[in-house]
DNA sequence: GATGAATGAGGTTTCATTCAT
DNA sequence: AATGAATGAAACCTCATTCAT
């Protein structure tokens, strides 16, 4: 009768419900890039989807907050498969910041769509202020234990963790506004910055 | 028998008109700044402006994007009067740097609300991109020109101009999260990160 | 900007705008009167009101319990201003219960409509355990008095109370039924029927 | 192919699809009896039924209305079993109406549930003036043979069998609001009211 | 028989805007 | 200038029903 599921439960979904589910998952992250997290409705997402109502997203979701909350999940998710590995591969805290900078400049060259759609939903949904603080705290994390172990400077962990997150957030922009922009090269500008700013005097 | 005047043209507005309109643009900039861009109808904005009527501000705006450009282009005013002078004061690339960056953070702190809803506006708004670019535009020519005197080191200027950017805007993320934040510190932060990271070698 | 007033405020309404308001409740009481209480929506009550969309119901009233809760207290206001006075003219109890059973009855053969709605809304809105408690407790003290004076015989006032109300409103399924219906009779034998029921032995 | 039956044909059905249909009516009399007719939906009997989707009850049954029919008349089923011959093994008129009371109010303690949904359907579907007339025709004759045997005394049959019967329908409201109440002690008091009011006089 | 996906209509509410007064 | 009523579109959601599997 009803295919939702709050969508944190156990998976004894079908596969062609999950098919759907994914479907308007990538409808909504496709819609919310494109036209802003406020102007993504039902409407415009069920169309993109080739749904024939807005009625078939609230048969799989629980309502909007539901479903924009799975399609932050799949984003989160796919970013931390992508880039975990990567980071995790580096030793010491001045490559581990490198790695970090580049997994993640990478992955949104790499699915700009995507990481655009997270980010209107992290700045317009409610409760950012709480994610916001637990999105830099493994950066801030990482910079006081480097600090501990002599890997870097003094410097207040959690501005340079802002700064850091926010300088790769910039990209969003830029890209928006000359699309051809070469990320690599970006990514490297933003590496030197932090490698100066963290480094020891 | 209007008064709206797309609100680029010559004032030959009375006066009562004029106070109207600011009384408009600042409940608005409340508004917007309280309940974010998304939810700060008219119907919002009027009532805290204490205005039997959402007809009012249609009849002195030319839209929401008429009221929207107006909030935008006085915020911007103000901050380029308190700013301005505190920067063009200091003298050499990176006394100025510093006096950017520490005259942005504390204007921040001294108006919250008004550069909350600025930000708030400039993500939100359509044609984004390109004031984006302009936005950067200044700071990025004062690397430019510091950098053909010698008195930063060689990085891409348009990169670091929007890590500086972005640096600043997080403080608004971590108010948000953090009210009891304190600011000054905070642009100490980044003034030294910035300041390492344009350092001749 | 808002006519909403929650309605039990202080009314300094224009007049254009409480004319508004009593076409809808009028409306509102026809269609619920004619449909029933489920069937009975915005759609349905803005045609019948002559109204261009339901966005004016809603302009004017703070969602469907409050054009209910109006509507409810229009029609008990009447009936109470039609009935008060006829009832309180009587002395004694077995006078006044007579005089009660009659007024209720020809108000009710008075104004149909009005008094069908108003069972449909007492029957099906929430809240309704508590109001029939109420419904009942005047009839129930009269009782309770008139046995202490030795007008009324032994017998649960409460649940003489409920057979009266019960034997008044069981008029509408009649009416329903046999519209023809002499109500002038019906009264007369509910009124034979609870002055034998109450009488002292 | 189908299982429906519009429910009034004979029944050629299997042992397994009356199962079904009984607990779906099972459902549906608990959903009503809770929630009120208005918003028994199909999802919401489908779910308390463990039923997997709303088309199973689309599947054996020809809509609502014949749904709620099948209830109704279930219930009026067991009601007739279980006070049926408690009425008719009494002799005389007034003796079966004090049975008639008695073993309604008994009736509707023992299955308030049931009885409660009963009552919803009859006051919410369509076509109850009809079956208002025939609920009442039963007492009404038994009135009118009465009073043709000198049993009772000179009143208008149908007015007193729907006073009879509105009396014993009020103590739902009753329940509603008290739900400690002592139903015999009502019955008690409503079988005093019409021994009272149909007596000879 | 049973499932769950799909449909399209309809529910209330809020929106920006227009208009008569 | 100002009011507040009016409009019609669009928002999210739930409904009973149908259909392929």
């Amino acid at each position: 009768m009803q295919a939702k599921a709050s969508s944190s439960e156990q998976d004894g979904r079908s596969f062609i419900e999950n098919a759907r589910r994914a479907q308007i998952v990538r409808a909504a992250l496709d819609t919310i890039a494109e036209l802003g997290f406020a102007k993504a409705s039902f409407a415009k997402i069920a169309k993109r989807a080739g749904l024939s109502s807005t009625g078939m997203i609230s048969y799989h979701f629980d309502g909007k907050g539901d479903l924009v909350a799975e399609a932050m999940r799949d984003v989160l998710a796919a970013a931390a498969a992508a880039m975990g590995p990567r980071i995790r591969a580096e030793t010491g805290g001045p490559a581990r910041l490198r790695a970090y900078i580049e997994a993640n400049i990478a992955f949104i060259a790499e699915r700009p769509t995507d990481m655009k759609a997270l980010l209107e939903i992290l700045r317009n949904n409610a409760g950012e202020p709480a994610w916001f603080l637990q999105s830099i705290s493994l950066l801030e994390e990482a910079f006081r234990e480097g600090q501990r172990a002599g890997e870097f400077g003094e410097f207040d962990p959690r501005v340079m963790a802002i700064a850091v997150r926010q300088a790769i957030d910039g990209i969003h922009a830029l890209l928006a506004a000359e699309p051809r922009t070469d990320t690599a090269a970006y990514a490297q500008q933003v590496v030197r910055i932090f490698a100066l700013a963290t480094a020891r005097s």
